[in-house]
RNA sequence: GCUGGUGUGGCUCAGUGGUAGAGCAGCGCAUUCGUAAUGCGCAGGCCGCCGGUUCAAAUCCGGCCACCAGCUCCA
């Protein structure tokens, strides 16, 4: 007998090698059935294993994470058997589960058409109507190497190569198909239920462009037909939530053919922009941030001298004048540092915070470009900070807290990661050791959670990295901090100890929006589009209800813009009905309906774009209302 | 940049070799209306661009450009 030991901490006896399907369903018949992977003494395993001896078991259904992910990657065998059998001869790589689905990587000879989605997801069904077995093989690394050498599969082969000596080699079987996998999975492909293929796309083997590129199916499953179809709708929705949709729908911004990935703001953007810029410097005066402004081109030399010739030179743009070479800028440092280095600076100056909504333009590949989110050209909301080697960590400290004060303005919930020293680097390893422990010690006593991107840094430094979401649950990187070793030695930036020496100083770049673009493109998705009311390009809308009301509707309008409310009057000959309805397309925050009873005692009607008709009020109660909504910049 | 897809009035889309269509938006006229579409009428298109095939091309072929999804890259 077996001692079992479950979740809520109760303990069952069962006989010795008793499954974890068999627990499940003896504890109750509904987990019996849902139930679609189990952990066993903390290792997930399939629910088909056997208890050898007194152990803690835990189940899990498609409700979890862990079930999630188990579900979806078992569906992503049935693709690649589908796949193998439709096309024989096709070469597997990977099928993991992703975020809201799976994908599986083929090398395949004949190009896979949207039409033929449809087809494979036939055979996938009917593999799923067989209910066949997912069995687990553990293997030697001998006979697995000689299994998919045999079986032609030579992504398969490198992968096993790739795993250390020591590391234990499974495959899972179901019916004649046979996979390189750590599982674990479902108990049968029965299980799969409800499946769909989404998209097709190339993707390079193992992320490299310098390896053959591979076509992925990406495709999402679920155990009930309905869970599939909310799940499609979602992103239908999500899809009218989009920035690019919203921003021309509201007459935000366009990005035309003449000018890929460089955006016109109208004047809707700019009253949004030009909000949260007001916002940005009111924080930093605040903070003591000191605001400048650098020169767009600047001279070859002083890029040269920053390294970014030989490290960003590909991203530039470059230019010619009266003969001598120069280049658009693609950060702002250079330019910042030489404001540092126009005057000495004393130790009691330090920590120097010089601000700067700097337009840098890069050249991005053409296939990176998205809307606001990734343009080639943008509007950093950057600040280079000069310091004592012992500010480091209050300094990044007071960023991170920055950081966190702006997004909680908007409600914004962020990642943060910690990138680490990449290929193309400068400056020893010791100084990056440095750097790097610096950024972790302020995170950590900040108690911040963390995700470690190893490589990912700067050329000049490591940094921190704040991620937002988009509308379909994308993450685009916003703020970051940057902590750079390089540029005060490479253009010898110094300041005067007390000691009467000089000394070299310590910088960090960073940004809190990013840039103002993608910041503008994640607030438009985040609000789909219905802005609060301090950023709301036009505040309220006032919409008399027939000709005769005109008069008293430009009087209100006119007491509103003297209080510097953003607002519109709509006196066109129509009925309140479509004035409204259009008005509600524009996401207006307000709407002032105006007839004879409103006019006859000075009161407005109001309509709040999502609380709708809230009654009549005095104009003069309005006004307060949206003054003090502006003023706390209420979410 | 790479893989796949898409490109027709301001917007959403129909049109697969034989004289370019609809709805919405716009403009005009009528309607003067109380919380999400009043009616009638009128305009508007080098069918992304360049070239080819054909008596004839939005439609077939080639090249280019842009956009969409993903890869790579990144604020």
């Amino acid at each position: 007998m077996v001692k079992v030991t479950l979740k809520d901490g109760s303990v069952r006896e069962y006989s010795e090698g008793v499954t974890l399907a068999e627990v499940a369903s003896s504890i109750s018949g509904r987990l019996g059935k849902e139930a679609l992977v189990g952990r066993l003494d903390g290792k997930l395993v399939d629910l088909t294993t056997p208890i050898k001896k007194d152990a803690a078991v835990e189940f899990y259904t498609f409700d979890s994470e862990e079930g999630r992910q188990t579900f979806r990657h078992s569906t992503s065998h049935v693709l690649a058997q589908a796949v193998q059998k439709l096309f024989p001869g096709t070469k597997l790589a990977i099928g993991p589960a992703i975020a809201d689905g799976f994908y599986y990587d083929f090398d395949a000879s004949e190009k896979f058409t949207p039409e033929m989605l449809g087809k494979i997801e036939a055979e996938m069904e009917a593999i799923i109507k067989a209910d066949l077995p997912f069995e687990r093989m553990d293997m030697e690394r001998e006979s697995s190497l000689e299994f998919f050498d045999r079986a032609g599969e030579s992504y398969k082969v490198e992968l096993i190569n790739d795993l250390p000596v020591d590391a234990a080699i499974s495959c899972y079987r179901q019916g004649d198909f046979t996979d390189l996998c750590a599982g674990p999975h479902v108990p049968s492909t029965g299980r799969l239920k409800s499946v769909k293929l989404t998209s097709l796309a190339g993707a390079y083997w193992r992320g490299s462009e310098k390896n053959k590129m591979l076509q992925r199916v990406y495709g999402t499953s679920f155990p009930k037909k309905s869970l599939l179809e909310e799940h499609l709708t979602r992103i239908e929705e999500a899809k009218k939530r989009d920035h690019r949709r919203l921003g021309a729908e509201l007459e935000l911004f366009t990005i035309q053919e003449e000018g890929p990935g460089f955006p016109f703001f109208h004047p809707k953007g700019m009253v949004l922009r030009n909000e949260l810029e007001k916002f940005w410097k009111e924080v930093h005066r605040k903070r003591g941030y000191h605001e400048i402004r650098t020169p767009i081109i600047l001279n070859r030399a002083l890029w040269e001298r920053s390294g970014h010739w030989d490290h960003y030179r590909d991203n530039m743009y470059f230019t010619k004048i009266d003969e001598l070479d120069y280049a658009v800028k693609p950060m702002n440092c250079p330019g910042g540092i030489l404001v540092y280095k126009s005057r000495l600076h004393s130790y009691r100056d330090l920590p120097i915070r010089m601000a700067e909504l700097g337009l840098v333009h890069r050249h991005e590949l053409s296939g990176a470009l998205h809307g606001l989110m990734r343009v080639r050209c943008f509007t950093q909301d950057d600040a280079h900070i000069y310091m004592l080697p012992g500010q480091i960590k209050e300094e990044i400290m007071g960023v991170i807290d920055l950081v966190d004060y702006i997004y909680k303005v908007f409600g914004f919930k962020y990642k943060v990661e910690l990138s680490t020293k990449p290929e193309k680097a400068m400056g020893s390893d010791e100084i990056w050791e440095m750097a790097t422990s610096a950024l972790e010690d302020a995170l950590n006593t900040m108690g911040m959670e963390y995700k470690v991107n190893e490589g990912d840094g700067a050329f000049y430094g490591p940094k921190i990295d704040f991620h937002l979401e988009d509308c379909l649950g994308r993450t685009w990187q916003c703020g970051t901090i940057q902590l750079d070793l390089q540029m005060p030695e490479l253009f010898e930036l110094t300041y005067v100890g007390e000691d009467g020496q000089k000394h070299r100083p310590v910088m960090i770049h960073r940004t809190v929006f990013g840039s103002m673009e993608r910041f503008i493109g994640i607030l438009t998705e985040h609000f789909a589009g219905a802005f609060p009311v301090w950023l709301a390009p036009v505040q309220a809308r006032v919409l008399p209800i027939t000709g005769r009301h005109v008069e008293y509707a430009q009087k209100v309008m006119d007491r509103l813009d003297a209080e510097d409310i953003r607002v519109e009057l709509d006196d066109r000959n129509e009925k309140v009905n479509y004035k409204i309805r259009e008005a509600q397309g524009q996401k207006i925050p307000y709407m002032l309906v105006l007839g004879d009873r409103e006019a006859e005692n000075g009161a407005v009607a109001v309509r709040h774009r999502s609380a709708g008709d809230i009654g009549s009020m005095g104009l003069e109660e309005f006004i307060a209302r949206i003054k003090d909504e502006i003023k706390t910049r209420k979410i």
